[in-house]
DNA sequence: CAGTGGTCTAGACCACTGA
DNA sequence: CAGTGGTCTAGACCACTGA
């Protein structure tokens, strides 16, 4: 029973959803109620164009969609299938620490405990693509929101992508910031774990060296060469990672 | 200087990548090395159609997919702008501890600990959506990666979603699994934490009391109404969460 | 073979922006 | 007003699957 419409559709003056999204819309609210089970098969592109009296680029866009967001999976030749919800992967965003203390309207600032040059270990200049005793540069820093100690950022960075590093004023950007702006950021890979301090870690930040911390170590990537190895140190007490995940 | 093509084209017979894909690769591939600062205004729909030979609704596929990856912003009006990229959201991936330890070609097994109906108090019944004092299911597990304890799992459980949860043998199942097949996940949220373990926690993952975790507390929806909430505390020593970022 | 999804086209109408 | 992106259409050719 399809349903006929004027070859020539008007728009209607404001809002009124668009086809692909109702379409969307449509099968979002019939998955969440369970309409399918996961891996069931779901009705063709030809059938949304009968049931919606659309077009089928329309229908096309519409379940493309679904498909990048993880809700449905397409098989050509064979059919579009309900996925399997719950082992999709979440989001998680971990943004610069200036930005994310700023975001929530506190103060932050940074005290620089170290910056120089250093010769890469052997481990080090596996993870930086450098030769071992290769110049890296070395920074340590602690950001404070609101006056107290929240993060111990070590990090060093490969000197071909940010030459100028070491003569940057880290009071006043951080070296997320900097090396954003110098080396866009292409590829990273990070871990978060639960550990101790180290002992100077544990003064920097003015925690006992028992005090359980949250540990991101991250290495990004910048036109397919290492940029920076960093260790984010954060007392478990003050800090924690949020997440979600809506489909 | 448009290159002009035959209206139709012959698709070469094997692979030859597809228009709009050969648009973002050309133009990932630009971002990728800096041609665009974050902000600046990128190509026009109509000068890439020119550039490239092909229809508008093939460039607009490819632009709107950057967007949707979070490479790009387009404001309509205005014009197409390369995305700021590093405070992009990364993607982390919480499977199912069975899953997970399977997928590494380890033996997983579950021992329960607990398995009860029990009575909501306040803040547990605020997170449920039920009245306190409503019954809610509660478990306790602990799951072993080759006979080691790597993840104790408290989980608190909506009757209503579940109510055949307490007859379910979870020494063959795992929670996750059941509510996954009973009650499709359709929103969750989740904090990633470190800290101690309660000293039951650390007596079944037998570890000292003084060993960091790394603790996840998620809460899951379905249907719009809250289903489970559970807290996963795994030595730190042991186990790690892990994530990458590819635009 | 019929049915499925993958993709492209040439044209259209629209809303929105900023000069 | 010209230029931008947002969206839709009706048709087309294709590769792939499974009967």
């Amino acid at each position: 029973m399809a349903i006929i419409r004027p070859m020539k559709t008007r728009h209607a003056p404001h809002a009124a959803v668009a086809p692909y999204h109702r379409v969307k819309l449509h099968l979002k609210a019939e998955l969440q109620h369970g309409r399918w089970k996961p891996g069931e098969l779901m009705p063709s592109e030809a059938e949304l164009v009968a049931q919606f009296g659309i077009s089928r680029m329309t229908v096309n866009r519409a379940l493309r969609e679904l498909q990048s967001e993880g809700l449905v999976d397409r098989v050509q030749g064979v059919g579009t299938f309900a996925a399997q919800l719950g082992r999709v992967s979440s989001t998680l965003t971990i943004r610069d620490i200036h930005e994310e203390i700023e975001a929530r309207g506190h103060r932050h600032h940074a005290e620089v405990t170290l910056c120089r040059e250093e010769r890469a270990t052997s481990g080090l200049a596996l993870q930086l693509g450098l030769p071992e005793g290769a110049p890296v540069f070395h920074s340590l820093l602690v950001h404070f929101d609101n006056g107290i100690a929240l993060q111990c950022e070590d990090r060093f960075v490969n000197p071909q992508h940010a030459p100028d590093y070491l003569s940057v004023d880290f009071g006043r950007t951080t070296p997320t910031q900097h090396l954003l702006a110098v080396a866009p950021t292409w590829e990273a890979q990070f871990t978060i774990q639960s550990g101790l301090p180290t002992s100077q870690e544990a003064a920097l930040l003015a925690v006992p060296a028992t005090e359980p911390c949250l540990v991101i170590v991250r290495r990004t990537v910048s036109r397919g060469e290492p940029v920076t190895l960093v260790r984010l140190v954060h007392p478990g007490s003050r800090y924690q990672v949020q997440g979600q995940f809506t489909p």
